[in-house]
DNA sequence: AAGAACATCAACCGCTCCAAA
DNA sequence: CTTTGGAGCGGTTGATGTTCT
C-alpha cells in the first residue's frame, strides 16, 4: 500500500516553523489542498503530504477551535465514547471546530484520568467500585452522573422529567418487574441534595455552565418531606420542574438547563443506588411495607437521622 | 536552584478503507 | 476481479512545559 514517509528521502520532519505553516496556508487559501500528495512540491515544502494534510487538519484549518473544553464539550465526548469508543473522527463530527486529535488527547490526558479517579472504568464507563463506599457525597454524585451520561448515548432514555412521579403503592414492593430501587434512587439523591446545603449546589451550577446561585431556602427539596406524598398507602415523591417559569426564575436559569436536568433525573433514578436491591436494610428490600415507608417519612422529617436510612 | 518526575499535545507511524484503473 | 495508491484513522512517540522534591 501507500509509501512510508521513511522512504522518502529528504523531508523534513517534526515541528514545523512559522514560515512553513505560511506557505502551506497560502497555499491552500489560493488553490484548495487537491492531492495532498502533490501538494508540498507545488507549494515549496519539504514536507510529505500526508504531514501537510496532518498540519492543515489539526493545526491551521481556519475553521478550528482551540484552547480549553467547556464542560458541554466534555460531557459530550464522554457520552459519545461511551457510545462509539475511541473512534475520535466520529466523535470529532458532533463537536464543532475540534479535530479528532485534540479530542483524543484531551481523553487521554484529561479525561480518562478522571473518571479512573472517580472509580469509572474509562472503557467500559461502569463503575469500578460498589455504590455503598466510603466514597465521598460528590464523587459518588459525579460518578452517576457519568454513568447516566453514558447510558443517555448507548441506549432509550428511560421517561424521565421533572414532571415525572415516581409511585410505589403497597403491591410493587414485592413486584420484581417493577424498577424497584427507583424510589430510593431518588430518595439517595435527596439525600445529597439536602445534606450537602449551598456548597454542593453550587457544584450542581457547573452541570449548567450557568449562574446558579441557589438559597437553601429557596429549594423545596431542602426538607425532603415536603415533596413527599402520601396517598392510599403510598409514595409519591414530587419534584419540581424546571420547566415551570416559577422555578426557572428562581433559578435564574431557562432553556439548557432542562436537558441537564433530566440528565440529573437520570442519575437520579437509576445510577446513584443501581444495586439497592442487593444492599441490606431493615430485612431487605422485598421485605419491606408501608410500614418501613412510613418509617422513611419519619426520618425524613429529620435530615440529620436521614443519612442513616442508607 | 537544580534535577527529577509528570503532564501535555503536536506530529509521526502503520494500518485499513475504498475508489479508480 | 485484482491491483494500486491516496486519504484518513487510531495508537504512540517525543519534545517541551510545568510541578514537585
Amino acid at each position: 500500500m501507500g509509501r512510508s514517509p521513511s522512504f522518502e528521502k529528504g523531508l523534513k520532519k517534526g515541528p514545523w516553523t512559522t514560515e512553513e505553516d505560511q506557505k502551506l496556508v497560502a497555499y491552500i487559501e489560493e488553490h484548495g489542498h487537491g492531492s495532498w500528495r502533490a501538494l508540498p512540491i507545488k507549494a515549496g515544502l519539504q514536507r510529505c503530504g500526508k504531514s501537510c494534510r496532518l498540519r492543515w487538519t489539526n493545526y491551521l484549518r481556519p475553521d478550528i477551535k482551540r484552547g480549553k473544553f467547556s464542560l458541554q464539550e466534555e460531557q459530550t465526548i464522554i457520552q459519545l465514547h461511551a457510545l462509539l469508543g475511541n473512534r475520535w473522527s466520529a466523535i470529532a463530527t458532533h463537536l464543532p471546530k475540534r479535530t479528532d486529535n485534540e479530542i483524543k488527547n484531551y481523553w487521554n490526558t484529561h479525561l480518562k484520568k478522571r473518571l479512573t479517579k472517580m472509580g469509572i472504568d474509562p472503557i467500559t464507563h461502569k463503575s469500578r467500585t460498589a455504590v455503598n463506599t466510603n466514597l465521598s457525597h460528590m464523587t459518588q454524585w459525579e460518578n452517576a452522573r457519568l454513568e447516566a451520561e453514558a447510558r443517555l448515548v448507548r441506549g432509550p432514555r428511560v421517561a424521565s422529567n421533572f414532571y415525572q412521579r415516581f409511585h410505589y403503592g403497597s403491591a410493587p414492593f414485592i413486584n420484581k418487574s417493577l424498577p424497584q430501587p427507583l424510589c430510593l434512587d431518588v430518595l439517595k439523591a435527596w439525600q445529597g441534595i439536602t445534606l450537602s446545603k449551598l456548597s454542593d449546589l453550587t457544584r450542581l451550577e457547573t452541570f449548567n455552565n450557568q449562574t446558579l446561585a441557589v438559597e437553601p431556602s429557596d429549594m423545596k427539596t431542602e426538607n425532603p418531606k415536603n415533596n413527599l406524598e402520601i396517598s392510599n398507602g403510598s409514595v409519591n415523591i414530587v419534584l419540581e420542574s424546571p420547566k415551570d417559569e416559577g422555578v426557572q426564575n428562581t433559578l435564574g436559569v431557562a432553556g439548557d438547563m432542562i436537558y441537564q436536568d433530566d440528565y440529573l433525573m437520570d442519575a437520579f433514578t437509576n445510577h446513584l443506588v443501581n444495586d439497592v436491591s442487593n444492599r441490606s436494610f431493615d430485612g431487605g428490600f422485598e421485605d419491606v411495607d408501608n410500614n418501613y415507608w412510613s418509617n422513611i417519612l419519619d426520618k425524613l422529617g429529620n435530615s440529620s437521622s436521614f443519612s442513616s436510612i442508607f
